[in-house]
DNA sequence: AAGATAGCTGTACAATGTAAGGCTGTCAAG
DNA sequence: CTTGACAGCCTTACATTGTACAGCTATCTT
């Protein structure tokens, strides 16, 4: 009964940079960013939560780490690709390292947000953008068009668009308040005929599942690409 | 001496829900968004933290208020923008609105994040949307074309692209970590290249100021209405 | 005059990140 | 074997946040 500060006898794994990373990783999809604390991180490691700041210097430093990790997923997702061999397949091979990265973030919801808060590059990121230059290069591309499209693409090439103003059906249906809909019908009144071509069903009862996210995606993306491969020099 | 919560005896303008959405803009913009706080905002209107709930119901209902003013700017900020008239010019007039909305988000660096963590639709964005619409339609698009195309905008619609990882220069120029730059020249032979391309620097003394925000932003807007206007039906 | 109420304040609490220092086991030097 | 140093983890404590709850006060109504 003397060392009574730990119940069971096993040792337990130390703690390390990795481990907590994947735990953090593992808090976040289960509970969502806003579970992500370092108290409860700690707790999920069955340790407190000062010992973190051992192995991370700060949340901000933690939040760092877990977007290496979410990127480095997408650079795992994205060895097998086969290379572009030219100005014929470079769009193909583009679009597919896109979807493949948009598979891991649709298993992480909460990454966009850790991505686009992050300021400093790291690693894994340089290394995917590097695959993208093979690519362009491939598609003989000039680097200053490549760079532009780099910019253009944004968020996307890791992704993820983070939609505005989602109207994603929540578990309430009431996303659209009665006055908001009463202006429209009045003031707005391109907005009826456009949801009812649109939305497939009538605004009166509203069941809307109207915005195939992965429709939406793939049409914008391949807008971006067919846009950047009519700018390549040699057609 | 009996009254003397108050100095002045100026009978000190009431509090308003406008009033608040004021002061809270005006705070974001001198402070950032991390200096919005409840208190630091009630300082701002030389109130007591708590009193601002008599008008809002909390800090979410704050921030929707808040996105409602900058899309209220926006909308001012494009009154007076002419219709479009028809198929020849209806790529301009988005270009010249988007060109407007990017106008505000300059003034209000922190909108950005404030608009991106908004799920509720609001009544400044439908208007704002509706006139999208109208152009839309004044090119002669389906309406099915015309949601693809809101969609593929995304946020560029209201003026921003959220840049990745932006390599603004900060204060300290060490934003690329020496580990990272002796990878880069290593394992990322492109990036070398890129860089010596793009950046009109070379890589040893970093003095980057290379990518033009305002530059990248309208190619990539080009980029999606060009596409867009070859997808029109009629041409 | 009496009470109701809108608008604002004061106090208090829980959740967060994290600074500062204490405990403990391991491992090398004497 | 003893002794010290130090890596790794814990304890305590504090500042900052949002906000619940219960007052206070002036104005307005009856």
């Amino acid at each position: 009964m003397a060392t009574e500060t730990r119940q069971d006898a096993s040792p337990r794994t130390p703690l390390s940079r990795e481990r907590i990373l994947t735990a953090a990783v593992a808090v976040a999809d289960s509970g969502g960013l806003e579970a992500l604390t370092m108290r409860g991180l700690a707790d999920a490691l069955d340790v407190e939560a000062m010992s973190l700041y051992y192995h991370v210097a700060n949340k901000e430093a933690l939040l760092d780490g877990v977007a290496e990790r979410v990127v480095e997923e997408i650079l795992d997702e994205v060895a097998d690709l086969p290379p572009a061999t030219g100005p014929d397949d470079w769009k193909q091979a583009m679009r597919s390292r896109i979807l493949r990265a948009r598979q891991v973030m649709l298993r992480h919801k909460w990454a966009p947000w850790v991505l686009e808060s992050r300021t400093t590059m790291n690693s894994p990121v340089l290394r995917y953008y590097h695959g993208f230059l093979e690519i362009f290069q491939a598609g003989g591309m000039s680097y200053d068009l490549a760079h532009h499209a780099m910019h253009a693409l944004g968020s996307r090439a890791l992704g993820f668009s983070q939609e505005m103003f989602d109207p994603a059906p929540g578990t309430d249906d009431e996303e659209m308040s009665e006055e908001l809909f009463a202006q429209m019908a009045t003031e707005l009144p391109l907005f009826v005929e456009f949801m009812e071509a649109v939305v497939h069903v009538d605004p009166e009862d509203q069941t809307l599942g109207w915005c195939d996210d992965q429709t939406e995606f793939e049409f914008a993306l391949d807008l971006m690409l067919d846009g950047l491969d009519r700018l390549r020099g040699d057609d």
